[in-house]
DNA sequence: ATAAACTTTCAGTAATTTCTGAAACTTCTG
DNA sequence: CAGAAGTTTCAGAAATTACTGAAAGTTTAT
């Protein structure tokens, strides 16, 4: 299980650049560890590969199972545990989005939903709670906007790529088509 | 600058939140103070509020600055520094996509681009180059995408999302409308 | 030029997060 | 059922990150 200079260069990138997208160092060289190779891969090999304690190990693992990245393989005839990628990058990339999604947005939609019900207790209040609700149906947007484009596919959303500053044209155009109408629905 | 029920929760909670979006606990709660504001509020009295001592607070201000999501707001006839919103809430929102594609994503399809130049040294690292080909290209979607959704601006935008799931029905109708073409452009 | 009012910096400390490794646990095999 | 092969847990240690407060810096007024 040496790693290549390559998957040595990556792997530690992604380390570093773990904690910025949600776990932490290990957790991101594990993950990058598990994509990068074509054959499953054993616990024990990731800590001998890394260099980390076979504790760190197995809580790695399991975090990046809690965010559906990675999934056990059940080699016939073997008694290890073995892992790979729980998908291709588009559905990886997807479940990093959905899993910060819940980390990020949801518990603030939630208090902000609760400080929007209570009467202001005065202008100070009024105007906050103001601003509260535009943050509020802004990250509500955001979150459907998400989901919608995770419907889509990658295929579509291709296509709707390359459309480019076109969308913006696309928009006009619709309009013209459906007079009077405001939704495709 | 006693900060009321309603604002003291909201400041709270974006202060827990803050190390989730990229910041730590007291930007977030500064950033949260100075937008749930109407008025500006000077370095001081934001440390007051918070209890936090004014080195922190300084320099929690210079990490927004950075972040350009809050601006120094000159009151005529004053002397301290007042801080104000950098912009409305859709504008903050963006400033820290951008701000977080700048960190989570430019670094890496750096780095992933240079892997990509060095001719694979054998069938495993032939793999691997492809791996990293496929998220190098998927993180090239992801800007070209933000990109795109930001230079529509708040409205249209609204109108792409209030169409649900017709986007995908819409791409349908274009590609009838106009046979043989793949753009609108 | 001095002093007053204010801001920034940064060395040291405090708080938080991550990691280790030994012990406990689980499964399989003979 | 004993023990071998493997996994998980978790208390304490190590590493990292954030905070304080005193000293240095800046600007304005007189």
């Amino acid at each position: 299980m040496k790693m290549t200079p390559l998957i040595t260069s990556a792997v530690m990138h992604f380390g570093e650049m773990g904690s910025r997208w949600g776990f932490n160092r290990t957790v991101g060289q594990i993950l990058a560890l598990i994509v990068l190779n074509e054959e499953p891969i054993s616990a024990q090999e990731i800590a001998d590969a890394l260099n980390i304690s076979r504790g760190n190990t197995s809580m790695g693992l399991k975090e990046l199972q809690s965010w559906r990245l990675v999934k056990q393989h059940l080699v016939p005839g073997e008694r290890k545990e073995f892992f790979v990628p729980a998908g291709d990058i588009w559905t990886l990339a997807n479940r990093v989005f959905e899993e910060r999604r819940k980390r990020e947005i949801d518990p603030t939609m939630s208090l902000l939903r609760d400080l929007l019900l209570d009467a202001p207790a005065n202008e100070k209040e009024a105007n906050a709670q103001h601003k509260l609700n535009e943050i509020h149906d802004l990250l509500e947007s955001i979150t459907a906007w998400s989901e919608e484009l995770q419907n889509l596919g990658p295929e579509k959303l291709n296509t709707l790529m390359k459309l480019g500053s076109g969308v913006g044209r696309m928009l006009e155009l619709k309009d013209k088509l459906r007079p009077g109408k405001n939704s495709v629905n």
